[in-house]
DNA sequence: CCACGCATGTAATAGGTTACATGATTTA
DNA sequence: TAAATCATGTAACCTATTACATGCGTGG
């Protein structure tokens, strides 16, 4: 299970599940997500299979808070999914089969009101990840000898979002022109 | 549910599962995918639901088939889910994720070997779509306005996966040059 | 005192994969 | 006659979302 893998990788300093969701919602959000629901049973899982232990801590604000910390095994198990092979997944894009069956429509303005109100969206999500990453890719400018390990796997992580996202924008925008040029040469027939 | 969905968006003809799966396999894959044992009972649903209406037909090789063919409200809503919002899911790169964990390795040729393989993996799925993308990019170029509605919608949907993929691979190579630059400064300190 | 954020969880349901089971027809 | 392809399905399991339930502590 992917998001095992995750969390045992989340895990290098002891973490509660809460604040395992925050780190979800602030850094990694661009490449995986999971709510509370799932992160609680999961930790629980990862306990009973002795990858992780966990010890109730008082919390400095509200109710004691259950952390975690990786075991030895738990620390060999993440070692050997990071050295397998790169889990390349299943893509699926809803929009895009929303897209081409739109086609039975016929009616091209609706195709292009579509196209842009996707083309907003994905620029939104571009924006939010460019915010997320701007320190790091000014440290990448700048000083880039300073950068420990964890922060140059951060940068190359985040400039794919950040490729794949903005090569979407503009696939929309390329789309908008070849819709338009249709609709012109459709009103010229 | 937009398995649902898109079932009914490839029944503007009546198909059977098998011939459904088919299409997974020929056309859509780069969009969506799913197995015979989840179309079958989500055929049946919809069947349920009165959005299709099946018979049995004689097969011209081996057993008869069950045809699905869209009703009157199957169509309905279909075209409701196309005039709605762009269903732009969640992403999950469970590949970037073992890269950022991949820090604490503190191995850069460990990193390097790791971005490698994914770029070969990447490459080999982005020329597979380009096989399937060749015929309709050809005719784009060539007779553009001799395209109906479906190819047309069906040339803008690929050239998103193009890409795509094409923005990853682009990605790994800066990424590997990226990572030697710090291995050359490493080596030099 | 009430709303909000902290903190942990369970239950029901939905979505998806792997494995299993069956049987017909065609091709080597 | 054995293997491949056609064709339909079920069962068990895993993964993920939504909704529900509980209770502490702080600030307005």
């Amino acid at each position: 299970m992917s998001l095992e893998n995750i969390l045992l990788g989340m895990l290098r300093e002891p973490a509660s599940g809460y604040e395992l969701r925050r780190e979800f919602e602030e850094g990694a959000q661009h490449f995986w997500s999971a709510r509370l629901s799932q992160i609680y049973p999961t930790l629980q899982r990862l306990e009973e299979k002795g990858l992780l232990k966990s010890s109730e801590k008082p919390s400095e604000k509200g109710p004691p808070r259950r952390v975690y910390k990786r075991t030895k095994r738990g620390t060999q198990t993440l070692h050997k999914w990071l050295l397998g092979e790169p889990v390349v997944g299943t893509q699926r894009f809803a929009y895009i089969a929303q897209l081409v069956f739109m086609s039975e429509l016929n009616d091209l303005a609706a195709t292009r009101s579509f196209m842009v109100d996707l083309r907003e969206r994905l620029a939104g999500l571009l924006q939010i990840l460019q915010t997320i990453a701007e320190p790091d890719l000014k440290k990448l400018k700048r000083q880039p000898h300073t950068m420990g390990a964890a922060e140059f796997h951060d940068v190359i992580a985040i400039r794919m979002g950040l490729k794949s996202l903005a090569s979407k924008v503009e696939w929309c925008d390329e789309s908008l022109a070849m819709i338009d040029a249709r609709t012109k040469h459709e009103r010229e027939n």
